[in-house]
DNA sequence: CATGAATGAGGCTTCATTCAT
DNA sequence: GATGAATGAAGCCTCATTCAT
């Protein structure tokens, strides 16, 4: 049975979570994340190999989580494309904004990619991640041409590509300034790019 | 007087980026900046008090650049409002195309953002950078409205937000993932955002 | 009733010999030992206190198991006394060449007298092995003297004392360098020694 | 200039020397050597890449030490071969009982030649020693035969490798019993072996 | 001013040992 | 009795920072 071990791994990569968020990687020290968990030190060595792999289980549950929940909430979608990407916009802004305190992780994550130690499985996960989720968006789009909302002059992909990014870069920026409204800011800017879409 | 330790301390600077952005924060040891500095590890010390401060004047330094940069090009730029958008848009990620490997110093300056012994000086730093840049290119679509060119239902803050968004946001994924295009990208996806610009 | 216990105290003896061998003391884990043995780590302290007392044992089943055989050996042999210490020459040689993977625990016994905390235990059974052991050889070389085939003039004990550190430091040799043949240099030094024992 | 650095090399071996013999190799911590050498911690890491480079730098010294030392002195000797085996014997005797304490440093470099970490190193140089030491007595026995004063049947290799081996075994009995004589057991001892070497 | 040898705080990691099952 | 998950003491080593030259 590993669902007993497979359970405490998540439950030390919870708490880990927690406590990178708040302190950063570098300045976590293994043992703030075993008080955080409430076990020992060594305990966690029996479930990751070191701080790095567990900073990357850190990463993969959080991206798993994130876009596991995505892709399902897109598939079920119906209606008009142009609707559902305000559903889309608005869901993935509200359940940042809801732990907009764990958003340093996203911040940590990169920076790890840039990490020489650390920089190869990370890029790789973004690249991934980034080529699994952009399609998926993309397609979304080509519906629309499709269904004949949206122009058949638009590139799906360049600008599912570009959707991602600002959801990033919005919550990114809702991070550094706590007076800055994402979700506002997304809504307005997405009746835009809709618009564009349907015109260009 | 100044200009020789001016001078001393931009090269300094310089050299801490190179490491910086090839090493990461973290894994830089201030005798790799001396030895990229050719100079001699306590000499870093006569012209900053810590590590710490000297990432921070590299951030500075890289802020300052293309910041100026980017305001007096804009200033200059004349013709139609989608015109220059384009002009913007190509200049920008050019730019840091051409000096890719710099932009893991922007991953780490986020980062650094994110541990709280540099949250303060760089989180501030930040939010008063997107403070600064937004109403640039928010003014710019309003020229845009004024002219004509856009729609009057645009909201021109939200539009430049997500916009400085996303070029940081294509710049990611093209840091990541050496085959994304950011370039023609960010074309195609600004030609459907100007169409909705006119036709919001 | 002990019967089982002592078996498999002798099966963890056993397993222990060959990782300390192969390992050294310091780099065996009880780990390595537990899965050597083929049981749990816990299962070990149900037999020895500790990892030094188990060392110990070892090196006690290995004392015994050597000085029980050779000093039968020796009681049993008629004949010359120069002839039987070439036998016994050859065969304490032979038995640890067949073996001499395992003289690295003599070396790891050595150093283990050495250290602050087993120093005592180790430190006095290696004096009693030798205070045993030594009587013997040099009871051997009274018997020649009194056969009329020594001179009178020998020192039996010191030449007894030297010979068991000539077998030692022969395989340590050996151990040290797979070229070096134990046996031959052993048996030309003994013809030599002999001649002199005989003249003196 | 590398003196003054040569300098604080030595005296930093110097002071590991005594601190290893004292504690064991294991036992040691290198703040032990550091405080025993009056420096910091940090300083050690500044002349040695880690604990195994200092401690086999201690065993470079030790063996140089006493290996140029022996040498020399015997190429200066004249007189009979049987009277220099004599002073050679004293000589090598006296010089480690003088210093009995340091004779655990011995018990812990044969110890750290069967540790997988260090095996290679020291190994090696145990062979080296050997293979550089015996041929200087085989030499000189040698020398015994062509002046006539030993029988031609000796192996002078063997017997070499053997007296070698005798001076060690005798230092490490005498190490472990502080009532064994070993100098006076030397002496006995090559008194027979000088008459079997005349009368082979 | 410039230097780099010296420092020691600090953290990751190992592993002997315990103890609840 | 047997087990192995959990523990935390302990130590090697790194590296930012200092300061005597």
């Amino acid at each position: 049975m590993n669902g007993p071990r497979q359970k405490k791994t998540i439950h030390i990569v919870t708490a880990a979570a927690g406590v990178f968020a708040y302190n950063g990687y570098a300045a976590t020290r293994m043992a703030d994340v075993a008080q955080a968990a409430g076990i020992g030190k060594g305990t966690i060595y029996e479930y990751f190999r070191s701080k790095e792999d567990l900073f990357f289980a850190v990463f993969q549950w959080l991206a798993q989580d994130t876009g596991r929940q995505a892709t399902l909430a897109i598939r079920e979608m119906t209606g008009p494309v142009s609707r559902r990407l305000e559903q889309i916009n608005d869901t993935i802004i509200n359940k940042w904004l809801d732990q907009l305190n764990y958003y340093s992780l996203m911040l940590e994550f990169w920076s790890a990619a840039s990490a020489p130690s650390m920089r190869h499985r990370f890029k790789q996960a973004f690249r991934n991640a980034y080529r699994e989720f952009r399609p998926i968006i993309a397609a979304l789009l080509r519906d629309g041409i499709r269904r004949g909302e949206f122009s058949e002059k638009i590139d799906a992909e360049a600008v599912a590509a570009t959707l991602l990014g600002a959801w990033d870069a919005l919550l990114l920026q809702a991070w550094f300034d706590s007076e800055f409204d994402a979700l506002m800011t997304s809504r307005h800017f997405l009746k835009v790019l809709i618009a564009g879409l349907m015109n260009a």
